[in-house]
DNA sequence: ACAAACCGAATGAATATTCAGTCTACTATA
DNA sequence: TATAGTAGACTGAATATTCATTCGGTTTGT
């Protein structure tokens, strides 16, 4: 057995555990004392493995984007029809979020705060670029309406988040079938003509 | 000159300070001593007045709810189309949101935080409920998609989120003709047929 | 003269991070 | 094989700071 196995295993560990509890209590919430119990490790490791608090957030940050990254690009398939990817797409971000919904209220949460330092979010972009990409030679092509294209990703994003938010809140369970709709009223909504 | 205009005056402030600083650097991360400073206020006249910090949150967003509610219903006007009167609604919203930001970044932070309580939410939502009934009966008469009320105030309120979000954050300035094309490309997503 | 509004120093409870020292697994040597 | 050495992993009590709230006393308006 490899020291780095140990190592990796409390990382991870406090990783996850700073995950968990810092997406339900908030930032400023869960003392790192709560931290280390959770991850089942003494209070000094954590600084062993981590610079301090906000070292850890941004970690976690890069991991989950890199996550919804792959997540998002998933079973793409090059040959399919501009709306079909457009519906994989769709689908793939919102059954990502949707079952792990603990990476989508983090990702929510401090995504905009001055947590996550702008070298972060530049360096987690390129995970998700492509789609950007085709969105965008979308409304140029015509085959969208001719919008900027930070305007039709917030849209087409916002949709996405707007469902999964009703589903967590409980508010409205988020069958497949009222996911299609919600997709097929996004398409509508984006769709040249 | 009555005591009590003197007393609402510093209330007002300390409001006024803790929405604009818990805004800026979240609820744990403003102290009181910073509140009482903003305010023009010694840290015991905070508590005079309030409860608790938990408390100026609630009321916060009491006010805030209901000055967002009046600002969406403004210049209702029953004659006009289904489509009018959803455009106004939109757009009404967009412009509450866009002019004020503060107030739109404590809604979106405190809305589902743990700070106010379920009563406090639950109270005000009286305020914009004629809207909420306005999609509703939309989709019951065929003006609008068949879908769940729930999903439907999602997705429009979801939408107007995003295009403020984008403006806040200065990614994309949202100028009245890029509001038109969100508020319009919604309305088509909706709308039946 | 009184009651409410106000002040701000004091209190007591937390908290992030540090640090002096212990443990563990592996290496080099005898 | 047995032993000592060592570097990194780990511990948790101690530190120094920060904060929400309190309270004894002062000011203000009537």
């Amino acid at each position: 057995m490899k020291t780095s196995t140990v190592n990796t295993e409390k990382r991870e560990a406090i990783l996850q555990a700073t995950l968990e509890l810092i997406t339900t209590n908030g930032f400023h919430a869960t003392p790192m004392s709560m931290v280390a119990e959770r991850a089942g490790v003494a209070a000094g490791t954590i600084y062993h493995h981590f610079e301090s608090k906000e070292a850890i957030i941004n970690e976690i940050y890069a991991q989950l984007k890199q996550r919804m990254g792959k997540a998002l690009l998933a079973g793409e398939n090059p040959d399919a029809s501009y709306k079909e990817r457009f519906a994989q797409y769709w689908m793939n971000l919102f059954h990502h979020f949707k079952n792990n919904p603990v990476e989508f209220i983090f990702l929510e949460q401090y995504t905009n705060s001055p947590f996550i330092s702008n070298n972060t979010k530049e360096e987690n972009q390129r995970h998700y670029q492509p789609v950007i990409d085709f969105l965008a030679e979308g409304a140029w092509s015509g085959q969208l309406r001719n919008m900027e294209t930070e305007l039709l990703v917030s849209l087409v994003y916002g949709s996405i988040v707007s469902c999964v938010k009703l589903h967590i809140s409980n508010e409205l369970q988020m069958t497949e079938s009222r996911a299609q709709q919600a997709m097929q009223a996004m398409w509508d909504g984006v769709q040249n003509n």
